[in-house]
DNA sequence: CCGTATCATGGAAGCGTTTCCAGTACAAGG
DNA sequence: CCTTGTACTGGAAACGCTTCCATGATACGG
């Protein structure tokens, strides 16, 4: 049960030719139909499992996809994981392999390792962010490629992404609806194009509603904690009853740094974040967030690099719209009424 | 530059044969020095880069491993991120490309796949649970495999660990040092083996401290944090002063569950958690505990797969030493310093 | 100067598939 | 009954590499 059968076991016991065994195997049309039935269960009974280095080798093609995370979001971010967690997933769904490609290390080797080693159909690359000129040698490359994310420069690029501008907007709005009046932002880092939408967002929230944008009430951020904690310490001094933080890690950051400070949330200030991943951080209050919906995003995405691989040309990109869920954070009668535990789902 | 270079280009290129071109390039004895050194310049100038289907069929190795991680570990607890990063990092550092399995989904499916696909060299297999009966098909199979972590039953099996036991029992100790008189411990799981371990240690600190243990205030957890906030509040009303908890994630709840019933910490109870995955969590104050060394538990992980797929037969246990990381959470003193901002490094 | 050991070298046989192509059988149409 | 077409079938050539083996060259001791 642990030797190894080929084809060639299979193709002699079932009385055929080894092509006709692949074909019937394959369920490519040429075989009669009561020899691909015999043939696949005699290979279904002597545990025949097609050798993938064989099979790559001769098709070309190895059912394994790459997935190019930066270090960092793996491990700090949580959104890194839910990422690697939802495309593992989406990949498995349709028997696809995954290899995991943490950037950053030494791009120059990874990204020929990567593009020339043919060990993969297609790369999933996450999070980009300007200044790695690698990932544009792969755009470049004849390897079909899918963003999951927005490139801060480029556009036409084959992509799948949560909906920034609009998104970031209604969330801004929401705490205008809230009551607040002096609204602070925490941006990422803007040489990346999903924290340039989101603070886009923000300002046109401002637009709509008739309210100048007061630019010091922008704050620059980096999308990890410490600097949402930073920076809700400078909003503070300015008053603010409001913040928008561009991403939920901060946003945690930040309501840290309110606790600390003594300033009520949301009593004294309201917070919303981005992404969803601190929904079950078990923080007090619960945070409002615009949530992203992950594992529609990584379905998306592989399914577009599928459709890629296969031939399709595609270079649309992909907006998924994400939900704003309501937490105590940015509404006084939840936090009323948040005497239960909250569920972990 | 896209276009692909054939071995047989380099060596004709080169003016050698194709097996002196290999053996050039793989390092392998049996060419000239001039020759190697001629050859391997022009494979650099062509852009060589051998491929990696053909090579895995020609030798049967792919230098791919694979690691195993249960579906939730990924997404809900911070350890499964961690292992995975660890674990890519070292791969990529001995040039191995790391293929990612999501455990739990269709183990039937999954491990014919792992096993018989040849696509990888060897497997690591993260934090397994008693009742994956696939688990022991994949360690009594030919494929080279180590533990990460403790099998619940099974002894004899290449793994590497955290020294579970002992570390559980310093942290208790730390609590009994620091004044606790009725210790109370949120355990993990019972049927996973670190989960015992750390219990066992917990009750071997008290007997060494010549305490008894008092079995009520033993309260079973799952490893997540609601879990924790739910044992928090039983072992409230038992009038503990100190709680250990067998990972970080429950010490999260724990906390979270005390702050909201107005029982302050350290004050009035100190907790120690397990893992060091909180370590960034922001959390006031800050949590101590026993921090696991992913980063080199990764690379023994992966440097004794490697061993055993190069044919070393070994089954031994290796155990890491972690080390009991202090914070406010079990130290008064501590707490009326960390009025400054944590780092997050 | 010859026999022998040593070592670089190239030829060729795989590794386990897919896939092209030429064949064969069989049915339908003339 | 012969032609044409259709549908299945098996032989054989890839795919790009490793590795065994025989060959040829060189150096060494006798």
């Amino acid at each position: 049960m642990d030797q190894k059968v080929t084809l060639d076991d299979v193709a002699r016991l079932s009385g055929v030719s080894r092509s006709a065994a692949s074909r019937a195997i394959n369920n490519r049309p040429g075989v009669r139909d009561d020899v691909r039935e015999r043939v696949s269960r005699i290979a279904d009974h002597v545990g025949f499992r097609p050798n993938r280095a064989a099979k790559n080798l001769a098709s070309g093609l190895s059912s394994v996809i790459g997935l190019v995370i930066p270090t960092d979001d793996l491990r700090v971010d949580p959104y890194g994981a839910a990422i690697t967690h939802a495309v593992g997933r989406a990949a498995s769904a349709l028997d696809l392999g995954l290899m995991l490609h943490l950037a950053a290390d030494e791009p120059g080797a990874t990204v020929h390792h990567i593009l020339r080693d043919g060990l993969i159909d297609g790369l999933l690359i996450s999070s980009v962010a300007v200044g790695m000129p690698w990932v544009d040698e792969i755009f470049d490359s004849s390897l079909p490629t899918v963003l999951i994310g927005t490139h801060p420069v480029r556009t036409g690029l084959p992509s799948v992404d949560v909906e920034n501008l609009e998104s970031s907007a209604l969330a801004t709005t929401h705490l205008f609806e809230q009551g607040c009046h002096r609204v602070g932002c925490i941006t990422g880092p803007l040489d990346r194009g999903d924290a340039r939408d989101r603070l886009k967002g923000f300002k046109l929230a401002h637009e709509r509603a008739g309210r100048p944008v007061d630019e010091t009430l922008i704050v620059n951020g980096t999308f990890v904690r410490l600097s949402g904690a930073d920076a809700a310490a400078l909003l503070i001094n300015l008053d603010v009853d409001g913040i928008f933080s561009c991403n939920d890690e901060m946003a945690v950051g930040a309501m840290w740094m309110l606790a600390r400070r003594g300033v009520r949330v949301p009593d004294d200030v309201m917070v919303v974040g981005f992404d969803g991943t601190a929904i079950d951080e078990f923080i007090e209050p619960s945070l409002t967030s615009v949530v992203q919906p992950i594992d529609k995003i990584a379905k998306a995405a592989v399914d577009k690099l599928i459709a890629l691989v296969q031939g399709h040309a595609d270079t649309s990109s992909v907006a998924i719209i994400p939900e704003l869920v309501r937490g105590g954070s940015s509404d006084r009668s939840l936090t009323a009424m948040s005497i239960t535990t909250p569920s972990t789902a």
